[in-house]
RNA sequence: GGUGCUAUCGUCUAGUGGCCUAGGACAACGGCCUCUCACGCCGUAAACCCCGGUUCGAGUCCGGGUAGCACUACCA
């Protein structure tokens, strides 16, 4: 019988969400839904020195932000989402969804694999292992070393027991059974054989804060909610066979997932791995959103607050480390969830390529109607409007007819300021270069004598003005550039923005007239 | 150091032995459009890591190099 498909996204709350940990949530959520199966999301927080307030809200924030939908384990509250404040809730019978919350949970399997003899109980302190690791080059807690150290192995087992009792410090270590050649099958991959001599003793549970390490607690969890494939990083391949290895000393090798390991998500310049310094150096986010870290104070920026749309964000992630069965660059979700699939997933690294970011979220910028970026370039405008002594104001139908003049010019909602900024604020000055070519010396009598055939005009359309004034052009022979240009430096004050009758509109008459006789003054 | 993974234009990639004089996209460059700046459109330049082998035929399969990356914690 096919199983149910049911995979997940654990991520650790340790700081804002990695970009290339929102791209594995997505490969994720589009494998989940285009096999039918449940998306879960859970929180691996058995690290406790490393917890980040704020930073699972974070995680479930952003993945709601992008559309990425959670069907088991935690997620943002749609309820709370109406009502406008954010609340996490939990949904699906295979909790609880935190680690920290299955204590209980990992007390039992600790003590299978420490009766069936495939871990035992570790002793050894920090300061011992560090001392081993100085004396011993290429260090390893494994079959070759093990019986050398403070272990159940070599200690008597009154003794053990009487330290445990005593409440000694220890950790449960996984016995790796020497020169065994384990083989995972990776979905991307193919066949990966490791022996596992290069395999340690990995520790699977500490007793000082009663939590099992990252390795234990996973298996465990993967097996219990029925996890069908795991889909991860490629930092994770080399201790898939350790996985594999403890999957069978809890004799769940029947279920155990299939493997997919997705390659890294490399910085733009050089190589390696992205890291948020890359982000801060090449001056772009390496977050999904503005992440403000209680613990160390530091501020990230997002590409939510840089103001990209969610659906370029998700369109360019996609396409990092995947392409689609044709020459399609442009995917709306429900495109990708057909489209996805595991081999077509590439086996190298991905550079991240800023630069085709911005090409996306311009794509979608223009996809997006006048009304809705004037609703998401108000709070910006507004910022500009408060540090400007006499701003024109406009109601948010103009601003939206604004938009659609210029937004085919712009990448970002935030930079549409640059572009509309006169239509909201008469220019006080004006851009030397622009001055420089285009106006001329015959420029203030050109502006003087449209300026009174503009004043005996009483159609100001765009159709009307053209009709008007480009035969007077013609007959005085002034040429058009010439006296446009003028004309434009009057009412923008430089050489720049959408056509000159579709300013004028905007502005109306008086408006314009005004701003030729202000020039006319100030440009003599 | 050890182990593993990977290797096509500057970047993301297509390519699953003949369709490859190697295709698309971003960026770059040039042109067109035009009252300006952009957008848009059209075009140009640009790559199979190296060496062997298999084969009638290799970017594609195999081996060896080289290079890059990842992992190598009581982190995940």
């Amino acid at each position: 019988m096919e199983r149910r498909v049911r995979v997940r996204f654990a991520p650790s709350p340790t700081g804002a969400l990695h970009i290339g940990g929102v791209r594995t949530a997505l490969y994720n959520y589009l494998f989940a839904r285009q096999h039918g199966g449940d998306m879960l999301l859970r929180i691996e927080d058995t690290d406790s020195t490393r917890f980040v307030p704020g930073a699972e809200e974070y995680i479930l924030e952003a993945l709601d932000w992008l559309g990425i939908g959670i069907d088991e384990g935690l997620r943002m509250s749609q309820k709370s989402k109406v009502e406008g404040q954010k609340t996490i809730e939990a949904v699906g019978s295979h909790g609880p969804y935190r680690q920290s919350e299955r204590r209980e949970i990992y007390h039992q399997y600790v003590k299978q694999l420490l009766d069936s003899g495939h871990a035992y109980i570790a002793f050894d302190t920090p300061e011992e292992l560090e001392a081993k690791r100085a004396e011993i080059p290429n260090f390893q807690y494994d079959a070759r070393t093990r019986m050398q150290m403070r272990n159940s192995l070599t200690m008597p087992a009154d003794e053990v027991k009487v330290l445990v009792d005593k409440g000694e410090k220890y950790v449960v270590r996984f016995k790796v059974e020497p020169n065994e050649d384990v083989h995972v099958h990776d979905l991307i991959r193919g066949e990966v054989v490791i022996n596992s001599n290069i395999l340690d003793d990995k520790v699977l549970y500490k007793s000082a804060d009663d939590l099992p390490t990252y390795h234990l607690a996973n298996i465990v969890d993967d097996h219990l909610m029925e996890i069908s494939h795991v889909i991860r990083g490629e930092e994770w391949l080399p201790s898939a066979p350790l996985h594999v290895l403890l999957y069978r000393a809890f004799g769940w090798e029947e279920t155990m997932p299939q493997f997919a390991h997705l390659p890294l998500l490399l910085k733009p310049d050089g190589n390696g791995k992205l890291s948020k310094r890359d982000g801060d150096r090449l001056g772009f986010p390496v977050f999904p959103l503005e992440f403000h870290n209680q613990k160390d104070g530091t501020v990230s920026s997002g590409y939510r607050e840089s103001g990209y749309l969610p659906e370029a964000v998700i369109n360019f992630l996609a396409l990092l480390g995947w392409h689609g069965s044709g020459d399609q660059e442009m995917y709306t979700m429900d495109e990708l969830i057909k489209d996805f699939s595991l081999d077509r997933v590439s086996k190298s690294g991905a550079k991240f390529d800023y630069e085709k970011g911005k090409w996306f979220n311009h794509q979608y910028l223009q996809l997006r109607s006048n009304e809705e970026l004037a609703e998401m370039f108000k709070p910006v405008l507004e910022e500009h409007l408060r540090h400007i002594d006499i701003p024109i104001h406009r109601d948010i139908e103009e601003v939206a007819k604004i938009i659609g003049l210029v937004k085919d010019r712009v990448n970002f909602v935030p930079e549409l300021w640059e572009q509309v900024n006169f239509f909201f604020v008469a220019p006080t000055e004006y851009d030397e270069k622009s001055l420089k070519k285009r106006w001329k010396e015959d420029s203030p009598k050109h502006m003087t004598e449209l300026l009174d055939l503009l004043e005996a005009q009483e159609d100001w359309s765009a159709e009307a003005l053209d009709a008007l004034v480009m035969p007077w052009i013609e007959s005085k022979e002034y040429g058009v550039g010439i006296v446009m240009n003028a004309f434009r430096i009057c009412l923008v004050g430089a050489a720049r923005g959408p056509h000159i009758w579709a300013i004028t509109d905007v502005l109306g008459k008086e408006e314009t007239l005004k701003r030729v006789q202000t020039a006319l003054t100030k440009l003599g």
